[in-house]
DNA sequence: CTGAAAGCGCTTACAG
DNA sequence: CTGAAAGCGCTTACAG
């Protein structure tokens, strides 16, 4: 059996109240008791359970981490940003995936509740279409915070990248490298982050004065390979485009590796402009050009927002719904 | 506030006894209760506080991950396979990293240990050298098992995968590609991983009658760049390695990318093979020669031994220490 | 089939 | 400065 409280101050006939307050440094303990208890507790290897302090309490001194998949490398370092903070804080993470399926999300939703969490960083499945699973999170009480796919018409704490100005500059470096037929390889059609980099495809095409081709944009779904809309759109050598600006660099890249196979030289023939900045920018050759997203950063800032509701804290306006920025890295597959 | 069995026993006038039966649908309860306080319990959104459960049943339904980085795409795979069958056993999990570092990893024992989780499952630092962190898990009477990554010398429940016949097989596979000064990158040198690939290295050189030249082998460490290993290892065209057995598939891409610059051609002049089967080895060019390495298996395989020992079910020996065999994935890069 | 009571391991208002 | 008592939200042996 674990010792408890109750072994310690049998140990020391004392009683289990005053051991708790020495453990917990409580200002009306001598330090005389103070150190006793410490030695006997470290003697006899006790280890508070946060279970049970946690019901007494009403702090779980947990949240929970709600991700489409951890494999992803943006949201394993997203995770790696969240659990620094975290850490920090003294609570510790329940990190559960979606595995972009809409029920999943709702079911891991509810076991983090029955968790008794005290907050949770989500990012929505690309299924998602339909949000009560966060108005129970509102039942609850529960704060919680929308990571990169937040959801669209809430009013919620929010982290998220500036998709928009991100497909804008994508485009916009690709026009001022003089490529004249722009595609886009969009993400999951659902997601708010897919439209915006979409909308931001689009108007730098408008701004520069492009005519817009319907050909040349198509969105993915994930968890699939996309060979072939990549060869029907580059099948036709005069109609083709002559760079991609894809939603992600997992999409570049298979975008690179197809076309290669088809004997297209990029950025010769195609100019491609991923988006993440992830490893594989400088594995897939050419290296590729792509917008950053800073996960470690983003999930840091979850955190940190995350942390300000739960302790109530006032949040001005610009840090409840915050964007970061994007740059253009410029690697090889556009130069 | 959130509803309770309470909340539910009072609005029925029935106790609070009978309401926990019937929602845990105990044989004593007559099926007019269970449906009525079923669908109390579903008009007032009551979710089960698992944690006052947890502390009354003294099961907390919980497992500790414990990995070096949740970054790695071997642990952030091993880790969804352990999810898969926790989560149908109606487990949840908490995730923490050590960040190889070793007083990490005694720290976030003890944070898995005042969670109360049930089981643990660990992959250890590449700084650890010492074990009373796993004596203490034994002296909480906390299951564990040791995942990939094993302490050497005890007698523990581990999944593993079989790194010397690895290791073996590998350069077996370059050797009978004509190659004849095969180096080795190897992993941190504490790690057991490390020693049983090198030793499946000099396994088959010792096999075919091949000399070991010391200058050949190199161990790295995490986190770092090894440009100049390779620069060095390489660097003079008439005595320099043929072949180059890597650690691990990021060391291989590295020393790819590496070899590339200094004018040399993979695998004309080098061949390269690396460790893990990873999505990179697609993604480098030439296609990356690996040794598969099952992280989704062999973490579902972790959880299920896992569950046996907190069951205390009986195991048969043969999966108490579970070893995985690799094979060679042959690619252009040892072409 | 149902209820009253005890208790999991803690914390904390109250009393001294 | 310390202790006895109550209670967090459950479950379950005991009684009826």
């Amino acid at each position: 059996m674990a010792i408890t409280i109750k072994d310690i101050a049998t140990a020391l006939k004392i009683s289990p109240s005053t051991v708790s307050r020495a453990l917990n440094d409580h200002p009306n303990i001598s330090e005389e008791t103070k150190k006793v208890v410490a030695e006997k507790a470290k003697e006899m290897k006790y280890q508070t359970n946060f279970i049970a302090a946690g019901l007494r309490t009403k702090k779980s001194n947990s949240i929970g981490i709600l991700v489409p998949h951890i494999t992803s490398s943006f949201f394993a370092s997203a995770i790696d940003g969240i659990q620094k903070i975290v850490t920090d804080q003294g609570y510790f993470t329940i990190i559960c995936q979606s595995n972009e399926i809409y029920h999943n999300e709702v079911d891991q939703i509810k076991s983090l509740l029955s968790c008794k969490v005290e907050g949770v960083i989500l990012s929505i499945s690309s299924e998602t279409n339909d949000y009560e699973h966060l108005e129970t999170l509102e039942a609850y009480d529960t704060p919680f915070v929308l990571f990169d796919r937040v959801a669209p018409g809430f009013d919620m704490p929010t982290v998220e990248a500036n998709d928009f100005t991100g497909g804008f500059q994508a485009v916009e470096h690709l026009i001022k490298r003089g490529r004249k037929r722009i595609a886009h390889l969009g993400g999951p059609g659902l997601l708010g982050i897919s439209k915006r980099r979409y909308e931001g495809y689009l108007e730098a095409l408008k701004t520069y004065a492009y005519e817009v081709n319907e050909d040349f944009v198509v969105f993915t779904n994930p968890d699939e390979t996309h060979e072939d809309i990549i060869e029907d759109m580059f099948k036709d050598p005069k109609n083709s485009p002559d760079a991609l600006f894809t939603f992600s660099d997992e999409l570049a890249v298979e975008a690179i590796l197809k076309l290669k196979k088809m004997g297209l030289n990029v950025p010769r023939d195609v100019s491609v402009v991923g988006f993440g900045n992830s490893n594989l920018c400088e594995i897939v050759e050419p290296h590729l050009t792509s917008v950053t997203h800073e996960p470690i950063e983003m999930g840091e800032a979850a955190a940190e927002l995350l942390f300000k509701v739960i302790q109530k804290r006032h949040i001005p306006p610009h840090l409840r719904n915050r964007k970061f920025d994007s740059r253009v890295i410029i690697r090889d597959s556009s130069r």
